[in-house]
DNA sequence: GATTGCTGGTAGCATGTTGCAACTAGGAGG
DNA sequence: CCTCCTAGTTGCAACATGCTACCAGCAATC
């Protein structure tokens, strides 16, 4: 690429996702970080990733408000990555991924990992999208407008 | 990079996503199709994207079964790609990323595309992620198991 | 308190990937 | 037949990634 084009200013909000963590490494940075690694070396090790790409990916992570760098909670003089409430937020994406990657990249019997709920052991409930009232949605059954100037409430109903 | 890196082969079924995913364009040509593109020039003028990293992303969505090749819907000796269910089963991921985005990388009020019920034209409902009996759960409220060998039925439920 | 080891990074280099632009091949329309 | 449109492919330049080596600060040990 002459330069990774930036998506940063598009108006889709998927556009603006993907150009903040839609990069190899993030993602998978950011689940390792719901699977309570905080410290660098416990991402290097449990990603495999070269240290100065983990060290930009982190950088990058921290300057988009999605970790932040708070002193270790052992005592020691280091420091810790932890997720910040938009980097929690990215707990349906993914899920959303990993339910996907269960589905459609594994064959049957093939081991992986899975997330389970801690209380019951058992798998979570596949994603559903849904309408505000609870309707079931299907990519059919949506379409993308274009909100020009945010309105206070809904126009259309 | 030497070599990408392949995640193709992990056991985290994020990972693997991402391997088949997890670049600037996929998710976004994926978007579109939801959209309703379905030509190649439609794709390419909705992305703006080169025409040969166009190609080549749908050559590897075809090849992981995202995307399939059909012959046009309007007669022209032209193709079409049309998702494929497992493609359509990416819906949630987008939705994901589409709300997490909202939330996140948009100032009140700036303009923005959004996806809304067909329906209503009501926004759809957050994504919620939940235990199988429905319970909200929370990061925190999860845990990674590794199955080593998947089990007809869950051996703790 | 100097040395050794660990943690957390940076620097240099080779290579892969992306992107732009130019080019090509076949279909559509007049 | 000539021209434009669609759907790509190819070549080259720039940037990103990955590996290895190197470096700085803390910690424990002697």
């Amino acid at each position: 690429m002459v330069k990774r084009t930036r998506l940063d200013d598009s108006d889709c909000p998927v556009a603006r996702s993907v150009d903040t963590i839609g990069d190899w490494w993030s993602l998978l940075i950011v689940r390792d970080a719901f699977d309570g690694s905080r410290r660098f070396g416990q991402f290097q090790r449990s990603l495999g990733v070269a240290k100065n790409i983990l060290a930009a990916r982190l950088r990058a992570l921290v300057a988009a408000g999605i970790f932040e760098v708070v002193p270790a909670a052992d005592g020691s003089a280091y420091q810790e990555y932890v997720l910040t409430p938009k980097g929690r937020d990215l707990f349906p994406v993914i899920v959303a991924l990993r339910q996907w990657g269960e589905t459609h990249s594994f064959t049957p019997g093939e081991p992986h990992s899975r997330l389970v709920d801690r209380l019951t052991g058992r798998p979570l409930a596949p994603l559903r999208v849904e309408a505000d009232d609870g309707r079931a949605v299907e990519p059919g059954d949506t379409v993308v407008i274009k909100v020009d100037r945010e309105s206070p409430r809904a126009k259309s109903g």
